[in-house]
RNA sequence: GCCCCCAUCGUCUAGUGGCCUAGGACACCGCCCUUUCAAGGCGGCGGCGGGGAUUCGAAUUCCCCUGGGGGCACCA
């Protein structure tokens, strides 16, 4: 059925998201459907501002919208802040030049369309007859009855109208590339109206005129959409143009198997962008939700699933937002990054964190991190071992301090202070090197606990212990590399007198 | 209410009549590794919503039910 659907060379597909919001996940993900079957077809990918709303839209939205949308690497072909031969690509811009008006002129005078002079009020009445009736609410077709000459006439006069589509009688089928054929039954949609009484289109005919001029080859949105659909194949008949390919999506649902929305938390690309999740990781969980490449692989670069995207892999069901999922592969996506890429990536999430450190210093608390990291955002807190530190009094861990082997720990470790470097000493360069500075000491350390019959277990929780005032954190390497000399020696020899003063009773 | 779409482990999915006593991934549980927490390795738990029909044979085809979702604007 959809699966030798003739994909047209070049192909040209299109985003049009409306600027009354932020990116929301589920729009990032219609983008990026487009996207992938645009650059797996080579074809072209088209950005088109839908912005015929003028009391909704604004111009902040919109420019939010296509930063999302870059950052997300999602690079369209013609767009309004690049152009293309097919512009102006925001709808505002090609009502001004009257590119709508021409199309409805045509209608008008074919008796397709035609002036409605109701008001909202008869409308809302109509509706609430028809609901009361049990029925689909639609337009009555009253005004599709008044003369050309009346019509004139009353506009003269300047009474408000809008303009209405004629709908023609007979089924409307709708040749879907994910669902297939579906047919809505004759009469279910009433005249609608394509120009609204201000001179805007509305949706439903400004989506076709422009996809008509712009040549789109395939229309690649949510299902949301499917109804309006009909009406836009209607349109297209009537306009004597063929209409481009359908493919309808499902939608993303929250946990609860409810409509995806704030109360479910972050939900837009901007949340995910300032909690710090990779933009490679939310485009390869957001593919996968709903596409599968034949491979079965889960991790995939942008460059993998522009090579195996296909439409006819994206399955029909709904699918829920599963926060745990994309954090697996976030977390994978950051453990990927080498040091410098996870320097760059990490640099605005360090906060006050950043001036504590000297920069050889903050490169050994980044590897530390890096690998326990599930958004960017955490790093702050993981971090805390190595920047605020926890004095040991208010510690309910270092009771484990007072003890005579610890107390001897704490020396014998003091002792071998000089196998650290100096913060100063040693730059993000060094850092590696520092970091296995730290092991041998620790090793060497260890060798000596032994002798003297002190457990390793004990060595290690002592040292973690009095260097942070906590019992978990980053491996001790990380901890003594990372603090430098002078610092690992203060907190030393304050665990040391710490642990004095209690065992020989003076505190 | 009316119209449309959808239905495989808790979640995302593979599956297009026999290869399925249904495969993978996340999550969960256990074990290993280990100085903690992670990461990593290994293993386990867990599913075709229900009922008919077609067929030698149905997760796969058809019908009904149930459940979920979407639409029904001078919003997009």
């Amino acid at each position: 059925m959809t699966s030798e659907h003739p994909f047209p060379s070049p192909v040209r597909v299109r985003f049009a998201p409306s600027p009354t919001g932020t990116l929301h996940v589920g729009s990032a993900r219609t983008a990026l459907y487009n996207y992938l079957f645009a650059r797996h077809l080579q074809g072209s990918f088209v950005l088109r501002i839908e912005d015929t709303d003028a009391a909704r839209s604004t111009p902040e939205f919109e420019r939010s919208i296509l930063d999302d949308v870059a950052w997300l690497g999602l690079d369209w072909d013609e767009g309004p802040d690049r152009g293309g031969d097919f512009g102006p690509y925001r709808q505002s811009e090609r009502s001004a030049a009257g590119l709508y008006l021409s199309y409805a002129g045509r209608l008008l005078d074919e008796n397709k369309a035609y002036h409605c002079f109701c008001s909202q009020e008869r409308l809302e009445k109509l509706k609430q007859e028809c609901l009361a009736r049990n029925e689909m609410p639609k337009y009555d077709h009253r005004c599709g009855a008044i003369s050309s000459d009346e019509a004139e006439s009353r506009l003269a006069a300047g009474e408000p109208a809008t303009i209405r589509f004629r709908v023609s009688d007979g089924d409307i089928a709708v040749d879907d590339l994910i669902h297939g054929r579906t047919a809505f039954p004759a009469g279910v949609i009433g005249d609608f109206i394509i120009v609204r009484s201000d001179g805007a289109p509305s949706y439903n005919f400004a989506v076709v005129v422009d996809d008509i001029d712009m040549e789109i080859t395939h229309v690649i949105r949510g299902e949301d959409h499917l109804t309006n659909t009909a009406r836009q194949l209607l349109v297209y008949a009537a306009l004597a143009k063929e209409p481009p390919a359908f493919a309808h999506h499902s939608l993303i649902m929250g946990p609860d198997g409810g409509k995806l929305s704030k109360r479910h938390g972050a939900t837009s690309a901007g949340d995910f962008r300032q909690l710090g999740y990779l933009p490679a990781a939310i485009i390869n969980y957001l593919a996968l939700l709903s596409w599968s490449p034949p491979s079965q692989r889960e991790q995939l670069s942008k460059a993998e699933m522009i090579k195996d995207f296909e439409i006819r892999r994206v399955a029909r069901s709904p699918a829920i937002f599963d926060l745990q999922k994309l954090n697996w592969l976030n977390g994978l996506y950051i453990r990927d990054l080498d040091h410098e890429a996870f320097h760059r990536a990490i640099e605005p999430f360090l906060g006050a964190a950043r001036e504590f450190a000297s920069e050889g210093q903050l490169a050994v608390a980044e590897q530390a991190i890096q690998t326990s990291l599930v958004a960017l955002a955490g790093a702050r807190e993981q971090l805390a071992a190595f920047f605020d530190q926890r004095p040991l009094a208010e510690a309910k861990e270092s009771v484990e301090l007072v003890d005579a082997g610890s107390e001897r720990v704490l020396e014998l470790a003091l002792l071998r202070i000089a196998a650290l470097n100096s913060a100063a000493e040693f730059n993000a360069a060094g850092a590696t090197e520092e970091i296995e500075a730290a092991r041998l000491m620790l090793s060497e350390l260890k060798r000596q606990c032994r002798q003297e019959k002190i457990p390793p277990k004990q060595m290690f929780r002592t040292l973690r212990i009095a260097l942070t005032g906590r019992a978990s954190g980053p491996e001790l390497p990380f901890l003594l590399a990372g603090l430098a000399r002078e610092a690992v020696r203060q907190r030393l020899e304050e665990a040391r007198e710490f642990a004095a003063a209690r065992l020989r009773g003076k505190v």
